[in-house]
DNA sequence: TAGCAACAATTAACATGTTAAGGAAATGCT
DNA sequence: AGCATTTCCTTAACATGTTAATTGTTGCTA
């Protein structure tokens, strides 16, 4: 990860930051636990980043009014642009691993890994 | 590695304090450079560990004479000691990785890692 | 309806990764 | 010798992973 890691310090983004912030670009609006879920975090962790992240303006959270229990993540304009601005950049690191790998060991490692940890990254 | 966290969470030491103790085990008596690189650790994260260690007194450290800006970094038979109840369920767990991929596909996965990131662990 | 179990989040406590800044000792050069 | 530089290690500051304890809400049930 050392490379996109290098790509974020540019922007004063941790590498959790970012995967939280991509996982609300994609899906939109969530609650905290499908938000953790697909950031692949845990709930301390992401009650950090989300404080972090709603510091620096790049989320908003809301609370459920009909179970006050639980709120409702969503990414803001800000943290929007800084996915957009940055996501290409992201793909094309992701997409050095395939031209080092090849696409088939590319696929297999994919493969093998699944196997060793099924439903890691699904 | 989770496998390994929990076997390790009955004997109150970490992954890391468990990965430097193993490399004291195995090559004996070194500088702290040479732990840190065969560890994998940084030395910000060794000072700590050792530090840690030291008091759990698994580890000794001692001054090198001649040039008394290092030190060196010993087991003690304490710390021998938890290696050597532990080491057996250790490599079973490791072996499992095997049962799970088969042999050739372990080692399949070993040169794909190897060659996404060259070096990481010869 | 009072009381309690279950649930969602948060906080706490500890260990680590990481980058930057500091401090002490050794080296090199004048 | 005197001083800048380099080397080795430590601290500091911040973010995270992890487990456990806590707080605030719900909802069920006696």
């Amino acid at each position: 990860m050392s490379p996109i890691r290098e790509m974020l310090s540019e922007t004063g983004i941790t590498e959790q930051q970012w995967r939280v912030l991509r996982v609300l670009a994609e899906f939109g609006r969530m609650d905290t636990k499908t938000l953790a879920d697909r950031s692949s975090l845990l709930f301390p962790s992401l009650t950090r980043i989300a404080a972090t992240l709603r510091d620096k303006k790049l989320v908003t959270q809301t609370r459920d009014d009909k179970d006050r229990r639980r709120q409702f993540i969503e990414i803001t304009a800000a943290g929007q642009r800084i996915i957009d601005e940055r996501s290409p950049h992201a793909a094309q690191i992701v997409a050095g691993f395939k031209d080092v790998l090849g696409e088939d060991d590319y696929e297999r490692l994919l493969d093998l890994l699944e196997r060793l940890d099924p439903g890691a990254q699904p």
